[in-house]
DNA sequence: TTTCATAGTATCCTTTTTGTAACTGGTATC
DNA sequence: GATACCAGTTACAAAAAGGATACTATGAAA
């Protein structure tokens, strides 16, 4: 089977691979932190826009952003506005991510159109 | 901001992008189903050897490759050999996921690469 | 003054996930 | 027979994730 460029050589198989899922899963894995990119990716968006859009709770959105603030990937920037809002977007980092999103969202697709298929 | 090409109208955001993802995740989804299919794309593997590979125990183990031989993303295949061996190895169909798996390395990779950055 | 909207936080609870350790059953080896 | 390896399973515990509800504080509108 086809190995992959490996630089480290180690016990059987290369741990890199391994390694590099796991930092990513670290940073964008749980139930959420994907999808609020992506929704992201259509534009800035406020506290409670985001927490309808995506259908979730204050709690845990408050803790997903704080987490994706973290790690360079969204910004919070409070406004002064009437009641004061915040707005959340993405950053020029989060773009790394395009591609990962897209591929998601592509096999997200095409699954759903096969497991779909009429009783095959 | 760009929005995405959406067959169906409706509230405000295309839900499509979102479900998809979600769909996606509620496949490969949590902490270990990417980490089995990225160390099985090196080849079919048997469950101690998985099992010590990708550091999971058995119990999780046995529960992850279920689920992915239901999705039909792995087989599982007995072996007559000496002590009854179980062989377990990636679908075509897994190859469907390469995109998500090939760009959650590459972006694992670049992300470490980052955050080792010397204090910058 | 009461009410509503904003952006969260606090509290409590349930569910899901993950892990440990021991154990089954089969075969082979010592 | 005792031991060891394989592929799991079972029982139990711990931790993480997720969710519901209520609440804070601010300011504007009714």
């Amino acid at each position: 089977m086809k190995k992959h460029n490996c630089i480290v050589g180690d016990e059987s198989v290369c741990p890199k691979v391994k390694l590099s899922i796991q930092d990513t899963l670290d940073v964008v894995g749980g139930k959420w932190k994907l999808v609020l990119i992506s929704i992201l990716r259509d534009g800035k968006m406020r506290f409670r826009e985001l927490s309808r859009e995506a259908d979730i709770s204050p709690r845990i959105l408050s803790k997903e952003l704080q987490e994706l603030e973290m790690n360079g990937l969204v910004t919070r920037t409070v406004c002064n506005t009437k009641p004061v809002t915040v707005e959340y977007a993405l950053t020029p980092y989060s773009d790394t991510l395009s591609e990962v999103i897209i591929a998601m969202h592509k096999w997200g697709q095409e699954h759903r159109r096969k497991v779909m298929e009429p009783s095959l």
